[in-house]
DNA sequence: CGTAGTTTTGAGAGGCGTCAAGGAGCGTGG
DNA sequence: CCACGCTCCTTGACGCCTCTCAAAACTACG
């Protein structure tokens, strides 16, 4: 990311520490004290906020290079959970240390200035999906969204494995989680994918693309 | 905010230029250069995000003193539109001058990126909003959290006057303008708000509290 | 190998979208 | 000052998508 070897011996220190969250445990809990900004090493985890009566809501979901946390910085306290969906290491960020470096080295300060910035653009492009699109449209979204992560990661652009279950999906789609298996069975009866229980095969991206963006309303203009 | 008059007199430096901008007019849209901030010195505006087939999607309103264009930040060039609903004057801030001074500034620095922070929390408690309220709960969330920022800047408690249209309010909610009007309708029924056209008199803010979080699901523990 | 959690599938209900028509407010121009 | 047209808002009827409730099948894990 453009830092000479001397920045990257200082930004070393910063991320000296590691924690180890153990599937199901929590990285951090909406209420705790904010320290430390989290870049996922390794393990999936989800983020979610609850109301007061109960409801809850999934976020987002966070694979390896990804930061947790930023959430915490304008209230000292984190006002959200973080869940590892599977055995996980975060490297810690404490963030005054992040600040301070961040004043030294502009190339460090604009990529912090960058990750926030990327984190509310994607939040832009959930309330899009949450606010304008039906529910088969949602999960092939969701699930190109998904595999395109995954392969920008070295893994394959057609098969992916769910980390998360069909409740999970569906917090995060907005729709209940009957919908999530309805629309998986309706999707492979279509011929696009094939499901078995966790493990997705995409066998016509193309056909998901066309269901996202429906062809029909670009041809008025 | 905790600002030396020294730093003080730096940040004006900043915050030199002003632009104006007529109701319906943009302050910038999708696909343009990123090369500042702004904040909103009086007036009201929406975002945008919009989709590849023509479907949009309010992404916020922003009114006095709030921070328009984060978004463009990630990729150097903005992700959405932003358009006066009435006249309005922003102050311009020039990224590349508030990197500089928040390096020199920690206080600044911080702030700015409390600013971040708070928007990426707002957009969760957008996508709590849309993931899992119903019609009459996302209309009354709507009002209570428009009221409460009024009141904060100076205004009635329980009056105000929509700067927006049905439709934007359904695009920003993820519901049709119709069901919007409705649902108006639907609260006048119940005594709890008088509506008439763009004008809304909330006359009794704890009902509308009852409707967001539903007192039943909270007996349970 | 039993048990708990997860997923699938069905049937029925209801909330919200769609389509349509009418009405109110407001700026413009005669 | 009033008429006109435009945009925005309201309301009704109808239908569909998604939720709810329920039961069974499958998987994972101790």
């Amino acid at each position: 990311m453009g830092l000479s070897s001397n920045e990257m011996d200082k930004l070393d220190t910063v991320i000296s520490s590691r924690r180890r969250v153990k599937r199901g445990a929590s990285l951090f809990t909406n209420g705790e004290k904010f320290t430390s900004l989290y870049a996922v090493r390794s393990g999936f985890f989800k983020t979610c906020v609850t109301t007061a009566d109960g409801r809850d809501q999934v976020t987002g979901f966070q694979m390896t290079g990804e930061i947790i946390g930023m959430d915490g910085i304008v209230n000292d306290h984190h006002s959200c959970d973080a869940v590892a969906l599977e055995d996980a290491e975060v490297c810690v960020l404490p963030f005054d240390m992040l600040e301070q470096l961040s004043r030294e080295f502009s190339t460090l300060q604009h990529h912090v200035h960058k990750i926030m910035s990327r984190e509310i653009v994607r939040d832009h492009g959930v309330m899009l999906l949450l606010g304008s699109m039906r529910a088969e449209e949602r999960l092939a979204a969701f699930l190109l969204n998904l595999v395109q992560r995954l392969h920008a990661r070295g893994f394959s652009q057609s098969e992916l494995i769910l980390r998360m279950t069909r409740e999970e999906i569906g917090s995060y789609l907005g729709m209940k989680l009957e919908t999530v298996s309805r629309t998986f069975s309706k999707f492979m009866d279509e011929g696009i994918i094939d499901v078995k229980q966790r493990y997705v095969h995409i066998k016509d991206t193309s056909g998901l693309e066309r269901i996202v963006n429906p062809p029909s309303a670009e041809c008025g203009r």
